[in-house]
RNA sequence: GGAGAGGUGGCAGAGUGGUUGAAUGCACCGGAUUCGAAAUCCGGCAUACAGGUUCUCCUGUAUCGGGGGUUCGAAUCCCCCCCUCUCCGCCA
């Protein structure tokens, strides 16, 4: 959420920073609403006050035995003007909340303008995209023998589900296991177990509600109270810091997560229908860092660096990505996408996503630390995939499989094998 | 699932209709004392929003788990919901 000074004291000037992400902020709209507001809140509160104070002397009046009635009926003059002026400016509060609610953060400076993915920027490229020496098969057709079944998947739930047995599926363990060592004993993070279902509230906080319900699963915890299926660990972890002021000492926060993650995928049908690339459910390693604004693009870069290390250390090439402002995210002020080589598409796809939220999503969520001048401050939020277990999973497939169609696997996952160096035949 | 207790400022903890945004203690900040420190003393110390002002200041409004109600006036009374704790039952 944006800060709503910004608006009143620049509104076209922000209006034209959110059209270089393809958002048009109505500007009438809230003009309009604004001008209102300022009248009715104005007039509300002196009523108000008007009313207190008379009600103040009625306590008074009545201590020293005096006669209330004159001042009863002055009040009670009040009472139509107060209760319409209460209720318009409750209105016209919501409503420009809900306006607010529905605007994407601001792209920093850094961010180049630009309309859709094409027009991201390619910042690094890392490793050399492996040359076979036969014909690479696509991750569903090596993991056929390996215990990925996308049919069983089919069978339980539907399309976008699968199932993995026996070696692909300790792969898939491995690779956990294997990042939340990482990222705990050698990048600081601490690790945290949290739930998998969360309330509005924390998905408000984080932006994925009101925009984005439909992107969700959700059930009942009862009649009237939604539990929603978290689409990423980013929920949970972050609002954990929701509603509080954390001592300065205590910054930067970082935590690390392995959750499953559930998504709707509306509006991707026809999308990545064969394999694991996009699917219902999936396991992601997430880094999340809640920090003093004035350290939050340090952190990015570094949190950005701690993804790229995963790849490393399993030798995957990819290429890192600054998202340009048509294509980053509700929520972010700068994205940064590591992208995997996957040779049987023979191009790099989207592992991990990592991005500062500045203030966006604690002004939400209302997550504060106290600065030096011992006053309440928001703090900026960060998040990033450490990385995509699923993701990661197909890129080993892909790009560490043999001619006899069993799967190397990389040296660092071998003590998380078990000792087993391969996979298959 | 049954029975009971409770949710108040950073923390602990008073407060059952009226100059209560809220006693007191701790923590924290400033000052005094001291060669310095501890102890002691004095003062300050919630958040959000609005208006004025552009001062790091004044005025106002709202906020005592959430929502609704009664009332001139609600932390305090009524209703609904959420959460925490204790005991019993059940259970991984």
């Amino acid at each position: 959420m944006l800060d709503i000074q910004l608006l009143r004291a620049d509104i076209e000037g922000v209006a034209a920073k959110l059209k270089a992400r393809g958002f048009s902020l109505d500007v009438a709209e809230f003009s309009a609403l604004e001008a209102d507001r300022k009248a009715v809140q104005t007039r509300t509160q002196e009523l108000q006050a008007t009313r207190n104070s008379l009600s103040k002397s009625i306590g008074i009046a009545k201590s020293r035995g005096e006669d209330v009635a004159p001042i009863m009926t002055q009040v009670a003059g009040l009472g139509d003007e107060l209760k319409a002026a209460e209720e318009k400016l409750a209105y016209i509060q919501t409503r420009m909340q809900e306006l607010l609610a529905g605007v994407p953060n601001l792209p920093h400076e850094s961010v180049p303008a630009g309309k859709d993915a094409d027009e991201n920027l390619e910042v690094s490229r890392w490793g050399t995209p492996r040359v076979f020496d036969f014909e690479a098969k696509d991750h569903v057709d090596v993991g056929a023998a390996l215990g990925l079944d996308f049919e069983a998947g089919a069978k339980l739930s539907g399309a976008r589900f699968a199932v993995m047995q026996g070696g692909a599926a300790r792969l898939h363990r491995a690779l956990a296991q294997f990042m939340l060592d990482v990222h705990t004993r050698e990048h600081g993070y601490t690790e945290v177990y949290v739930p998998y279902m969360v309330n509005a509230d924390s998905m408000f906080g984080t932006g994925q509600l009101p925009k984005f319900e439909e992107d969700l699963f959700s059930t009942f915890k009862n009649a009237d109270e939604k539990l929603y299926l978290i689409p990423t660990a980013e929920v949970p972890v972050t609002n954990l810091a929701r509603g509080e002021i954390l001592a300065a000492e205590s910054l930067p926060r970082k935590y690390v997560a392995h959750t499953p993650c559930f998504r709707s995928e509306a509006g991707s049908y026809g999308r990545d229908t064969r394999g694991m690339i996009r699917q219902h459910q999936f396991d992601k390693v997430e880094l999340v860092q809640i920090v003093k604004p004035e350290d939050s693009y340090a952190a990015h870069e570094e949190l950005t660096a701690h993804a790229e290390k995963i790849l490393q250390l399993l030798e995957l090439p990819y290429r890192k990505m600054l998202l340009c402002t048509g294509d980053m995210g509700f929520g972010s002020a700068k994205t940064y996408d590591l992208e995997v080589w996957l040779p049987a598409q023979n191009t790099y796809r989207e592992i991990s996503s990592c991005s500062n939220f500045e203030a966006f999503q604690a002004r939400r969520m209302q997550a504060r630390y106290r600065n030096e001048k011992n006053k309440p401050e928001l703090v900026h939020t960060l998040n990033g995939s450490g990385l995509a277990v699923g993701r990661t999973l197909v890129a080993i497939l892909e790009n560490c499989q043999n001619a006899d169609g069993s799967v190397s696997i990389p040296p660092v996952l071998v003590p998380y094998m078990g000792g087993v160096e391969k996979l298959g035949s």
